[in-house]
This record gives C-alpha cells, structure tokens and sequence, in this order.
DNA sequence: CTGTTAGCGCCTTCAG
DNA sequence: CTGAAGGCGCTAACAG
C-alpha cells in the first residue's frame, strides 16, 4: 500500500505538499497539485489515517456500549447515534453487554486503548466505577437511559419514575387491584424507578403494596416468560401485570397464552417501552412510550460538544417524558377471573 | 495521558521493558514486571492502541457497512457480527447508508483511510464498483445478502428467488391468479431475484405475467404503502400482494387498511423476511423467513479467515435456505372482491 | 509556495 | 533477562 513517501517521490514534491494537497489544498499551487493529483491517482493512494491520529490525537470515531442491539429500544437509538455521528464526520463503533458487567468492562478497556474520542454509555449497573473509569482518562462520556449516582458525567433519560406511575394508575382505573410488577435488575436505575412509580401510584390511590407481586427479573424476553410463568403457577392471581419493558411484557404475553387465559379478559398487560407500529401492524401493547431516537440524537449533540470543545462543562441531565398510550391489552378487571378454581 | 516512557521511568526500566510487560509478561522477570505494574497502576497507563496499529497494520476492527439498522433483518445481523468479531477481539464499526450509493461511497472512502481490517459489506446497487474500490487496496472483504456480478468476492446470501417461488406457489394454490408483486429497486439483485421466482411460480402453473401487477419501489414501510396504494386505487384490484421485504408488506398493510380492505378477507398478503416473533405477540404474516443470524456469523467466520490467513483464498458463496412459514395473512381468494363495484 | 527537521507512542531487530 | 537504535506514516513548527 502505497504511502505518502512513494506519491512525494512520483510526483517530485516533499512529502508535506503531498499532506497539504489533502488537508489545504489552497496552499498548494495549481501545478503542482495537478501532479500530487495524478501521482495520488496512479499509486491509489489513500492516506493513513491511524498515523494521522497518533499525531492529532484524535480518531473521529465514537464508541457506543448498549445492552442488546436486538431491542427496538436501543436499535432505534443506534441509529440516531450513528446519524448524528456520520453528520459530523464521527463514525460508531457499536458494543452488545448484553447488562454483563464483566463484558462491558473488557469493552471499555479496549475502547480506552483505542483511543475512541468519546463514550455513549449504557452502564450495566448504575455504579459509578465504569464512568469513572472512562472520566479518569478524560474521555467525555454521556449516559444513556440510566442514572449513575455519584458519578459527575452527563445523562440523558427518559422519566421511568412517571411512566410506571402512569400504567398503574391506568390498571387502577380498570378496577385492578392485584397488579403484579415484573421489574427489571434493581441494580439498574430504571428498573428500580419503575418500581417506585408502581409504589407511588398504588399508595396514592390508598392500595396497600404487596410485595408478594414484586418479582425481579432481567430485562429479556425469557426473563419475562419465566417469571410470570411463576406468577401464574400460584393459587391467587393478579389481574394485570407490569411489565419493565418491552420484553419482558413480550415474554409475559407468551406465559398467559400457554397457561391459557385470554388477554385482556382474563389478565391485562401493560409495560414502558413502544414497539415501532411498522413492526407489529395492529399495535395492541398498553405502554408508556420513550423517544429513543431523540434520546440518542440529543445524547450524541452533547458528546459531540464535549469533544469539540474541551475543557470542564457543568453536568447536565436530559429527562426526556414518556407517552401513554392505551391500547387493547389492558380492559377492565374480570371479577370472575381474579381466583383459580 | 502517561504514555510507555512516563511509567518506564517510573519503574526505572525502559519502555521496552514495559510493553513486554502487556505482550510478553513471561520475559520479564517478576521483580520487575511488579515495579512495572506498580508504575502503571499508578499513573493509569493505558497502552495506546494507535501507536501499535501504525507499527502492526492491524486495527482489529471490522467494517459493517449495511442499509438500515432499523430493519430486524439487519438488526441480527448486527447482532451476529458483533457477537462473532467480538469473540476474536475484533469491534465492529456500524454504518447505515440507506441504499445510497453517496453515502455508501463516503462511508468507505473514510473506513479504508482508518486501515479497518475487513469489511462486510451490503452493496447498495448489484455492481462491482463499491466492492471493487476495497478489494484495489486489498483489503478482506465478504459481501453479505447480495450478489455482485463481476466481482471476485465471497458471498454469503439467501435463496431470494426459491423464497419468492414459494411464496408465489402458494398464493396460486389459494386460487390467487392477480398476484401484485411489490418489488424493491432492481439494481439490487435481492430484487432481481425475487421477481424472477416470482415470475417462475406464475409461468409454471400456466398463469401469465402481467408486468402490469410488477412495481417496482424501495425496500421502505414508505415505498410499501406508497405502490400499494397506488395499486389500491386503480379500477381492478389485486387480490394478493407479495412483498418485496418484510417493510414494504407493513406498508402495504396499512394502505389496505387505510383503503377499507380486511386482511386476508379481501386481499391476501405475503412476503419475504420476517419478523422476530417474541415482537409481535401472535405472528400473522405469511413470510418467506430468512436466517440473518445466521448469515452474519458465517459471513464474519470468512471475513476472519481472510484476516487471519492472508492470501489468495477460492472466492466462496454461500447460499442459505428460506423457510416459507403459513400464518393468518394469507387465505384462498375471495371471488366477490376481485373487481371494485 | 515549498521543504527540512523532528516527534506522536509503540515494538522489531539486534546487542549485551 | 534487559536495553539501544530505528522506523511505522503523518504533520506541526520553522525555515527559505
């Protein structure tokens, strides 16, 4: 592969006229950029830019961690993460932790050594120490979806707090009372948000919360599926279920149907997280929708400024609101239903 | 940011004693390596992967160069890819280009200048141009999904057009004989490819072509619902459709429930891809499935071979079976609404 | 407008 | 087991 020596020599010009004729062109005469032109061409010629960034320290490229591309949640948010970087002349470099903190750490670590300019960050765990260990090298980070207490860094998320108030109280409405919440990792700031807004919204309508319709799980569709399972395994069941996200109402739905019970009738359904109605033609989903694409792209804008402009920026936080939006799987509490028989 | 002499002279050792110390830790003898790893720890040394690649030729970065994130197609194949590159301490950096050979252009003009170490690449149109531009510098290369004449390279696709016969055959042994085939851009052999199974389905049950029910448009929900309700409002309707790809079936979905149509009553429709089941609750459409997962993984296995074992490979193609799946979107044809009234 | 010098951070080669 | 020299490809800074 032909290097900037071999087109200074084809072309008889020094070396930094060649660089010129890429980066300044104006400050190369015509002539003899016509030359470095023809020789560029004839040797296929294509600069080096890992040279160029050990010398500028900077490689244009960003880094973006997530949980799993796999759901529209994030898939949307990639995409606008990668939009507003290539805008700019940034490309992604894309990291599935799949919530393992082991493997977000062997991500970052490499990430540090390649010098990324800056971090998107997903953190497994809302703990400080991957922020900081990024923050310690003075890369500029910003947080997506999660709250990382203790640690100084930009965030931007969605309300999970009022979106999980708003559901329950949805299911209130219907006449639910016994609303079993199918929660997220409590390590993670949203799962944990979520809960106490299912708390506040029970308490608030004078419904004494029963931890016993408390579960934890992951935030997959197996996770789901296999909690409610459980749930529905009981003598006693609830009449709506919470689901923490998309896929764990997804796995959730699977459960009812194979234990054979009808959606809304017998037990409604409801979660944070939209599918994009493309994907699913008839959305049915009762659910507090985020605007993932807006919370990558607004993400992005502040990461960019970051590396544009260098230097200490005061913390900000971006809450971005959830929407409600009724659908039909949640109805009206069947009296009939709330006791196997 | 410490680099390899600030810690060698820390540990009062030189910087080639330190970087033995990350490559070859067995050559050093412990007494020192520790002194070395105490100096490290204590200025946070993090090697600098730039410095190393200039001097290696490696990145160990892929390219994946696709048309849409957004598409679940494409999603899992993100998702195998990374899984796959990540397992060999490869990262992958994501670029969508829409179908559009500028962006497609830029975007490989700047990944050649980061020296990434192969690409996989879905080529915007079926010509050997873009392929061809990376294959100059010879630099690995695997194109995924689509065929590109003229081009030497390894191939990893789908049966496109044994997926479109079959989808085909089985609308006409519905009795479906005004089949519409909505088909993607042309210049795309994927496209190509579909029309002729679907051409070959119609010629061997005796029926003839009508390129009047052949339109061509892009693989978008936009383009789906705009030629479908194109289609729709002309005097003699459809009575099936067979979409090019699983976004223009959801945009043709809309348009028949926008024109007052019931699925499948009215109008049947299928198409190929499909659509994760865990997003969609109770699966309807009738779809020729593909394998993206799998498409990925065996198309980064090559890309790494390539890498791993320069040289002159035989270039390889790997064609993978679709799976016609029967749902709900699909039923016999409805004589009473062939014609509008 | 063009060129020379030097160095970004690392590691291969060769010596001790 | 440890180190010195040199160079990967590029571009600031400083001549001319």
């Amino acid at each position: 592969m032909a290097n900037i020596r071999d087109v200074a020599a084809l072309a008889r010009v020094s070396p930094i006229t060649v660089s010129r004729v890429f980066n300044n062109p104006e400050r190369v005469s015509p002539p003899t950029r016509a030359r470095v032109e023809a020789a560029v061409e004839e040797l296929g010629y294509i600069p080096n830019q890992i040279a160029r960034s050990l010398r500028s320290n900077r490689t244009n490229t960003l880094a973006l961690v997530l949980t799993d591309i796999t759901n529209p949640f994030w898939t949307s948010i990639a995409r606008s993460v990668e939009d507003a970087a290539s805008g700019q002349g940034f490309n992604v470099i894309l990291c599935n932790t799949d919530e393992n903190e082991a493997k977000q750490e062997e991500y970052l670590s490499v990430l540090l050594r390649k010098r990324v300019d800056g971090f998107l960050l997903v953190p497994a765990r809302s703990e400080a120490s991957a922020v900081e260990s990024i923050l310690r090298q003075n890369v500029p980070v910003v947080v997506l979806d999660r709250r990382v207490p203790g640690a100084e860094v930009d965030v931007v998320r969605s309300d999970s707090e009022a979106g999980a108030y708003g559901l329950t109280r949805h299911l209130i409405c219907l006449g639910h009372r016994q609303i079993a919440m199918l929660c997220g990792p409590l390590g993670v700031s949203t799962a944990q948000e979520r809960v106490d807004g299912y708390r506040r919204a029970l308490t608030e309508a004078g419904i004494p919360v029963d931890e016993h319709w408390i579960r934890e799980g992951e935030y997959t569709v197996e996770s789901g599926y296999a909690v409610a399972s459980e749930l529905l395994a009981e003598r006693v069941l609830p009449s709506a279920l919470l689901g923490a996200n998309n896929f764990v109402a997804m796995g959730a739905i699977r459960a009812i149907r194979e234990a054979g019970l009808r959606l809304p009738e017998d037990i409604s359904v409801a979660c944070i997280d939209d599918i994009p109605d493309w994907l699913v033609g008839e959305p049915f989903l009762t659910v507090a929708a985020q605007s993932p694409y807006d919370m990558g792209l607004r993400a992005t804008e502040l990461l960019l400024r970051q590396i544009r402009e260098p230097g200490v920026h005061p913390t900000q936080e971006i809450l971005l609101p959830t929407e409600l939006v009724l659908r039909r799987s949640t109805a009206a509490v069947n009296v009939n239903h709330r006791e196997k028989t």
